[in-house]
RNA sequence: GCCCGGAUGGCGGAAUUGGUAGACGCGCUGGACUCAAAAUCCAGUAAUGGCAACAUUGUGAGAGUUCGAGUCUCUCUCUGGGCACCA
């Protein structure tokens, strides 16, 4: 038998699978369907490097084992090519981006044949062939006829360098995702789609999902639901009201102030008669204008802001006047675009208020509810309610701080107790710090605001609910009364440093003591105060009384954006829109579509804002499809998010020239079953794609209103440095190297072999031949020859193997998988004989990872069949159950023997072996066993 | 700051979901073959001690639950990703 030769055999195979045409598929209703896709990539002028594949080996691992378990499988692959990176390919390489694509598609093409890749290649799809690009466009027009487009004047992201308007979700961090450049904001006119309006559908059929929790995570925290109310304010002397969205309702008694969005039309109409500061509004606005996202985002910023004056609002709640600004931090496209600001229980609005002195009101106390062991309300036990004081007191010399020590119980506190009729709190906190303590010149450095506490008061055995006014002292002298012997009794005195303190005082009291350090402010829930009838009850509660009281009605809100969908570039699909000065905007008939993109002189970018499309006056010019007079051509084209949205669809029905897609066709092979491909696409591609076939199911062209059923992210191939691949660091593999020098089976296997499918780890070439020794040793094994019957410890880890990789495979766990096999060929290595029956079985569950050397192997046994077309081998139960097991006998906890018993062993039995083990009784060492545990075919543990 | 993950030998990673930690592969060490090397084959390979049997320690750190914890609970550190003035 001759060496193993990769080149020769993969060749020879690829020839035959080719000329059999052995992965086209066509309906058949008699089948179980599976439809298992890739993202498809975008064709650069790059190549693909070692990483892209990877997916689409998984894929192609999944196609084959369902292929050979009956499935009808669809797997199809094609190619993403609008879009500005093919743009800026042709314009550096002075071709033709349509030139650029061909020629890219090509090279891809030709890097994914080597692999052998089981796609179905006469359903290849690009999105900017015509043939395709029409039914992106009929889709448009059908939300624009159902009026989820919209003609927007308002502010977008323009990236400077791109020259482009941008979507939300094309912006990492204020910057465009594709070069980095700062977003600036300009306001020119653009088709958005009304994504929201599908805000909630898209939020809520997550659940219904197989994904993984991290990607619905991403897309639920993407689509950003909130609930709040929407409160109106009165501005005084104007019949103007504002608006407010806000998830605090509760915090209404202390919104001491109000701030527009410095875009916001009303500043626009507050300023023909009341704002009396106009010119500084104006320069404020500029400069909100000309800041780039990341000047105005940027961390640890200061808050600005100008005040309008002459302006004020009444507060609802309490009729208080509170001042109005315009302030860069309140943003024009969210809820709004104007906020109610409680400065005492909002981080932002605090900041602001402080450097500009405005009123801070609290009306939400912290509620405490203590869970310590010592601590936590008993449940059998009333609340007494009870306003309270606690004193902080620090050492006139030392970092230590005044403690009471009870006598009676495990129990330190602060000095506490209650307010008397007739007391203030103050007072009340002095008199008590003096009972105790005996202390006498206390100097008041801060009032520590108020706290509520539900506790278990241990020495007094009674569940307290207290109301505490919390106080901050330092000493100023030793100077010290003699304690009452009552008093003396109770508790005695420790000075306590800040670290005892943290670990005896009791949680609630501890929270007072951090507010001696930090400047913290309260956000959370809890109970009212200063804020009339609600005073005292639970602010989750007043909630929604406090919105019915001011006339306010509880709402949702989404951090979700429209869709902002011009593209002011030459390589998209054209909007199918005409602009008519008698009809308004029109829609191109359906009959003209596709509405071909036009070969033009120059498709750079203007930079204008305008697109290269508008300088071609014959195409621009146009009759208008309603009245017949002149008429103008939209000019923007759309994002390159529009091919990818529905391009799943396309793969089923690929031809169709009269509608986007057979109904019958549809139904058959609809949803995506398995989706596979970058976790970089969770709140881009995976929300337009989700939104989209939502739309086409609402107007009934498909009959599933979710694409992907499952879906599974790859982990990226690192470079060998530890670096993401990449031209610039000069550390991409290019994978026709590895598969010239190892082959493609190799390859493959060591792809699925790196480790978890969605880990990304770094290549490493010298692991790379671990799976190639792999594939020698087999075809060394091979040319062995074969025996009459197979070693019976061969025949186990054979139906064992077979039973894990059909377990491994559909759980996505090749590297257990591969690794599983390798068990099988060393067991084969060491007991050598093997029948020609049980080596076919390992070839067909090896022929997913390894398609050529499977099939060569098969042929050479002589089959004249296809191995892709053979059944799935399936295991015998016999093998997998065990006459002998290994018992593990424990002595408190840790291993002293194994025992090799019948798997029946009784539980009597299985503990008189273990007992009886020299090793075992030398650590049992006389004593008698307390207990001892038997855990079935497992193990002994013997207590002593 | 907020929301998800992750941390196991020299390296990539396994671990039936609470039951012998380190499967499998790479690397490394020793041996066989060879004039020699590569390739291949055989043996070893968590650390420490011991000729060995074996013992002790060991899954980022610290506490806890348990006969028993990589796995469960709490606190913390580091790290990857996502979001970020979203009211």
């Amino acid at each position: 038998m001759e060496r193993y030769n990769h080149r020769e055999i993969e060749q020879k195979w690829r020839d035959k699978w080719t000329a059999a045409n052995v992965y086209k598929t066509t309906e058949d209703s008699g089948k179980k369907k599976f439809y298992i896709l890739d993202m498809f990539p975008y064709p650069s002028g790059v190549g693909l490097h070692v990483g892209h594949p990877k997916g689409y080996i998984a894929t192609d691992v999944i196609s084959r084992f369902k292929k050979m378990n009956n499935y009808n499988v669809l797997h199809p692959m094609g190619w993403d090519s609008f879009g500005l990176p093919a743009e800026q390919y042709a314009l550096k390489n002075k071709v033709h981006p349509r030139v650029a694509v061909e020629q890219n598609i090509m090279a891809f093409k030709k890097q994914l044949e080597k692999i052998s890749l089981n796609y179905d290649w006469e359903r290849e799809i690009a999105t900017t062939d015509p043939s395709f690009y029409k039914w992106t466009q009929w889709a448009f027009l059908q939300m624009f006829k159902k009026g989820l487009v919209f003609q927007s004047n308002e502010p977008i992201n323009w990236c400077p360098s791109c020259m482009t308007g941008l979507a939300n979700e094309d912006l990492e961090n204020g910057a465009c995702e594709r070069c980095g450049t700062p977003i600036e904001k300009k306001k020119i006119p653009q088709w958005v789609i009304k994504i929201t309006n599908y805000a909630d559908r898209l939020l809520a059929d997550l659940d219904n999902l197989e994904w993984q929790d991290h990607i619905k995570e991403l897309q639920r925290n993407w689509i950003g639901r909130s609930e709040g109310a929407k409160i109106q304010f009165k501005i005084k002397n104007e019949e103007l009201k504002i608006e407010v969205f806000t998830t605090r309702p509760d915090t209404l008694f202390g919104a001491t102030y109000m701030v527009l969005a410095p875009e916001h039309e009303l500043v626009e109409k507050l300023k023909v008669k009341s704002i009396k500061n106009t010119e500084e509004i104006e320069v404020y606005q500029k400069e909100t204008q000309t800041k780039t996202e990341i000047e105005r985002t940027a961390e640890g910023k200061e808050k600005t802001g100008v005040k309008l004056e002459g302006v004020t609002a009444i507060n609802p709640a309490n009729g208080a006047e509170i001042p109005i600004y315009i302030a860069d931090y309140v943003l024009a496209d969210y809820g709004t675009g104007a906020i109610m600001a409680v400065p005492a229980h909002d981080m932002r609005d605090w900041e602001f208020a402080k450097k500009y002195n405005i009123e801070i009101k609290e009306v939400v106390q912290f509620l405490h509810v203590d869970k310590t062991k010592n601590s936590s309300p008993r449940q059998d036990l009333p609340f007494i309610e009870r306003d309270a004081i606690i004193a902080i007191v620090k050492h006139w010399q030392e970092n230590t701080y005044l403690t009471l020590k009870w006598k009676q119980v495990d129990w330190a506190t602060f000095i506490t107790g209650g307010i008397e009729d007739g007391q203030t709190a103050e007072e009340a906190a002095r008199m008590e710090v003096l009972e105790e303590t005996g202390y006498k010149n206390l100097k008041l450095v801060k009032f520590l605001g108020g706290l509520h506490s539900k506790f278990f008061h241990n020495p007094k055995n009674v569940n307290r609910f207290a109301h505490f006014q919390s106080f901050y002292f330092e000493l100023e002298n030793d100077e010290q009364d003699e304690i009452s012997p009552e008093e003396q009794e109770k508790h005695s005195i420790v000075w306590m440093t800040k670290e005892e303190i943290k670990k005896t005082i009791n949680e609630s009291q501890l929270i007072d003591f951090e507010r001696i350090f930090e400047d913290k402010i309260f956000t959370g829930n809890g109970i009212m105060v200063n804020s009339d009838e609600f005073n005292g009850i639970d602010s989750e509660v007043a909630k929604k009384m406090i919105t019915e009281k001011v006339g306010g009605k509880m709402t949702v809100n989404y951090k979700l954006r429209d869709w902002v969908f011009s593209r002011q570039r030459y390589w998209g699909e054209p909007i199918p829109l005409i602009h008519c000065e008698k009809c308004g905007v029109v829609a191109v008939p359906e009959n003209e579509l596709p509405l071909m993109l036009p070969d033009v002189e120059s498709y750079e970018p203007t930079g204008t804002g305008e697109s290269p499309l508008a300088a071609i006056a014959e195409w621009v010019n146009t009759i208008c499809p309603e009245c017949g007079g002149d008429a103008k051509r939209e000019t923007n084209t759309m994002p390159q998010w529009a091919g990818s949205s529905w391009y799943h669809l396309r793969y089923i029905d690929p031809n169709n020239e009269n509608i986007l897609i057979d109904k019958d066709k549809e139904k058959y092979w609809s949803p995506v079953d398995f989706y596979v491909g970058g976790a970089e696409h969770a709140t881009r591609h995976l929300i337009y794609a989700r939104f989209w076939h939502k739309f086409l199911y609402d107007i009934g062209a498909v009959s599933y209103d979710e694409p992907y059923k499952k879906l599974q992210t790859v982990g990226i191939i690192l470079a060998e440095d530890g670096r993401k691949m990449s031209k610039r660091w000069g550390n991409v593999v290019n994978p026709d190297d590895v598969i010239e020098r190892f082959g493609s089976d190799t390859f493959r296997m060591y792809e699925m072999f790196m480790g978890p499918f969605d880990a990304s780890v770094a290549w490493s070439t010298e692991s790379l031949i671990g799976p190639r020794k792999f594939l020698e040793r087999l075809w060394k094994f091979f040319g062995r020859g074969f025996s009459d019957v197979t070693d019976p410890q061969i025949e186990k880890v054979l139906h064992r193997t077979i039973k894990k990789i059909t377990e491994d495979i559909d759980a996505m766990k090749y590297n257990t998988a591969i690794a599983q096999m390798m068990i099988l060929l060393n067991a084969m290595e060491k007991f050598k004989a093997m029948t020609v029956r049980d080596m076919e079985k390992f070839l067909l569950i090896l022929s997913p990872f390894c398609p050529h050397i499977a099939q060569e192997l098969w042929a050479q046994l002589g089959h004249d069949t296809f191995i892709l077309q053979e059944q799935w081998p399936s295991y015998d139960v016999q093998y997998l159950i065990d006459d002998e097991i290994t018992l593990v006998v424990q002595v408190n906890g840790k291993v002293r023997d194994t025992i090799t018993v019948n798997a029946a062993i009784s539980e009597d039995e299985a503990k008189t072996i273990a007992l009886a083990s020299a090793n075992v009784q030398k650590h049992i060492d006389g004593r008698e066993p307390k207990k001892i545990i038997f855990v079935k075919g497992k193990l002994v543990s013997i207590v002593v």
